[in-house]
DNA sequence: GTCTATACAGTGATAGAC
DNA sequence: GTCTATCACTGTATAGAC
């Protein structure tokens, strides 16, 4: 709810009392729940945290999938939580409450980037392991891996109102591209 | 000037005032130099295109570089640009006023990011013409060449006021990595 | 072209009744 | 736990003198 506006008019540009009528409640009763703007923006951004990491764990630990099998699910489910769920959009404006509050940027990154990146790291060490992938530094491959999956995120964000959106950017063709990309720096053979 | 104060504290973070007092000025005056902020921001945003589209115009009109000397050299000054100069690191920034006013996403892609992909799809082929590198897919490229990029500036951005910014995000190490992922994928032999 | 002064809407946040 | 009413303040933008 709240999410949705900070999405649409950024963190400065979404006020508490327009927070405060989508929700149906008046200022006070926000500032009843919630000590400041600040800490009501905070609960959005983690409260979006749990299920865009839960699907990456079920891959993680599906035990009939091969390595490579895990690789594409995870780009899967890498492309749809970056570029559809409120918290993958939330990065720029992330980097934005950052400047004032870097306690923001902290829980983001600890919270959000590094299990996203210990979940990729471990399917890239199963198959390390497994003698199918060539080992790669991490933060190389989150370089490559995340990288230009947020940079799409990015551009959709700032072209969303207009309406050759999914012929510049399509989604599909970008993620199946990347994702032999990736197969070729790493498979083995 | 006021680019700078855009970067440090977003559009709507930074305010006529403050940009009058840095440039000295009061704000009555910046007022009859531009018609309202979104202009002054414009201003902004298209002053820093000239410089950055320059670079990457020699390296393509060089007669001397092979097609790989010149990947090499346009991957210097596509990260030195993105993350060091002001209009690289704006892209958050012009994400988030396009939200408010679509046109400043227009310009930006028009006057901005097309023409670096362009150059950089000269660069691959003049490559590809020589035999050298493989075909591929503008747009696909885009994607993984600048999407990295355009990512750990994000990154560095939200991070910058955190003392390990370079431990965790080192710009030469990711820069060389992601150097030789591009080429195993698009070198010839 | 730059200034002082100001209009006026909107902001985050609080006090106190119910 | 939600309301009405209000606080002090800052925002963009403008009028009019010099």
């Amino acid at each position: 709810m709240a999410t949705d506006l900070f999405l649409q008019n950024g963190f400065a540009g979404t006020s508490m009392s327009a927070i405060a009528k989508a929700s149906g409640m008046t200022k006070a009763s926000l500032y009843y729940h919630f000590a400041n703007k600040e800490d009501l923006f905070i609960a959005c951004v983690t409260d979006g945290y749990q299920h865009a990491l839960s699907s990456l764990e079920t891959i993680v630990a599906d035990d009939q999938a091969s390595p490579e099998e895990k690789l594409s699910q995870a780009f899967d489910t890498l492309y749809d939580t970056v570029i559809n769920s409120a918290v993958g959009r939330m990065s720029p404006l992330i980097a934005e409450v950052s400047r004032a509050f870097p306690q923001v940027a902290r829980s983001f990154r600890e919270e959000y980037i590094l299990p996203h990146e210990a979940l990729v790291a471990q399917i890239l060490a199963q198959g390390t392991k497994a003698g199918v992938f060539k080992p790669i530094d991490k933060k190389l491959m989150s370089h490559l891996f995340i990288g230009p999956i947020v940079t799409l995120s990015l551009s959709r964000e700032m072209f969303a109102k207009f309406d050759d959106l999914d012929e510049h950017f399509p989604v599909g063709e970008l993620k199946a591209g990347h994702l032999e990309a990736i197969k070729a720096l790493i498979l083995i053979n």
